[in-house]
DNA sequence: TCCATCTATTGACATAATGACTATAGTGTG
DNA sequence: CACACTATAGTCATTATGTCAATAGATGGA
C-alpha cells in the first residue's frame, strides 16, 4: 500500500467551503469492517485496503487500528498473533464473533434508516431549491 | 414540546446489543438545520420540533443550541433576539447566511456519497448473508 | 398569589472520538 | 547497509458529545 504515506492528513470528507467542522465517515467504518470479516479473517493492514473497495476511502490507517481495538474490547471480533508467513512484523488476524454478527445484522437495519433519512433530506432540499428559484 | 423532558437521555440510535459507542445521527444535523431554515427564519426550540419531521428524531436538545451556536461562528447562519411575541423567554431567532446556502448546496454532494456508500455496504451485506446460509 | 408546566437558552464538567505526530520493528531489494 | 514497504501502537491536543444543572419569562389552575 504505497499510496499511505506516514501521516495522512484527510480532514474534511464532507462539503468544503471555508473552515468545517472535522468530517468522520459517519460510522460506516464498524459495519464495514464487520462486513469484510464476514468474508474471513483478516489484519488491519489488509483491511484498510479492503476498506478502499466498499467506497470507504481516505479512512486513516491510524483509526483503522483505533476502531478494530475497540470492536475488540466490544466482543465483536477478536484477535490472534500470526508471527510467520508475514512479510514484514507480526499481524494481529482478527475473525469475526457471533457477537459480532448479531451486532451487524443491527447494524444493517439501522444503516437502511439513516439512507432513508438522506434520502429524505436530499429530497426536502430539491424541492425547496427548485421551487425557490 | 411537552414530549421532552429537562434532560434526555438519548444514548444509542444505532444498533443496540451490547453497549456501544455512542450513536450519533452522523452529520446530518448541520444539513438538516440549513434545510429547516431554508424555509425560513427560526428559533432553536422550534427547529427542534421541525427536525423530528425531518426523521431526525432523538436529537438531544442541548445537542441543536450548540450545533447552531457552531453554525453562526462559521458565518453559515446569523441571530437576533426576538423578545416580543414570545411564548416565554426571549428568543434567538437564526437565518440562513449566504455562506449557509453555499455549504448547504456542497453537503448534498456529500450526502448523495454517503447514501451511495450505505447502499453499497447493505449490498455487499446482503451478498454474503445469503451466500452463507 | 403561588405553584406547576411549558417555553427557551445557556453554563460547566466529564467522557468519547479523532487528528496529528511519532516510535518501533520485521522483510525484501539494490 | 540504506531504503521502501509492511505492520502495529503510543501520546498529546483538539473536537464533539453526554449529562446535569441553572436561569427565566409566560400561562393556567388551585
Amino acid at each position: 500500500m504505497p499510496g499511505r504515506h506516514p501521516h495522512e492528513h484527510t480532514h474534511g470528507h464532507g462539503p468544503g467551503g471555508g473552515r468545517r467542522r472535522q468530517g468522520r465517515a459517519a460510522h460506516l467504518l464498524e459495519p464495514a469492517v464487520l462486513i469484510c470479516l464476514m468474508r474471513g479473517p483478516a489484519h488491519g493492514y489488509a483491511l484498510a485496503e479492503q476498506l478502499d473497495a466498499l467506497n470507504l476511502e481516505q479512512i486513516p490507517l491510524r483509526r483503522v487500528y483505533r476502531t478494530l481495538q475497540g470492536m475488540e474490547e466490544f466482543g465483536w471480533i477478536a484477535s490472534d498473533w500470526e508471527t510467520e508467513e508475514t512479510q514484514g512484523p507480526p499481524r494481529r488476524i482478527y475473525t469475526l464473533a457471533p457477537e459480532g454478527e448479531q451486532v451487524l445484522e443491527d447494524w444493517m437495519t439501522s444503516l437502511r434508516k439513516s439512507r432513508d433519512t438522506i434520502d429524505g433530506l436530499l429530497a426536502a432540499y430539491q424541492e425547496h431549491s427548485s421551487a425557490g428559484d
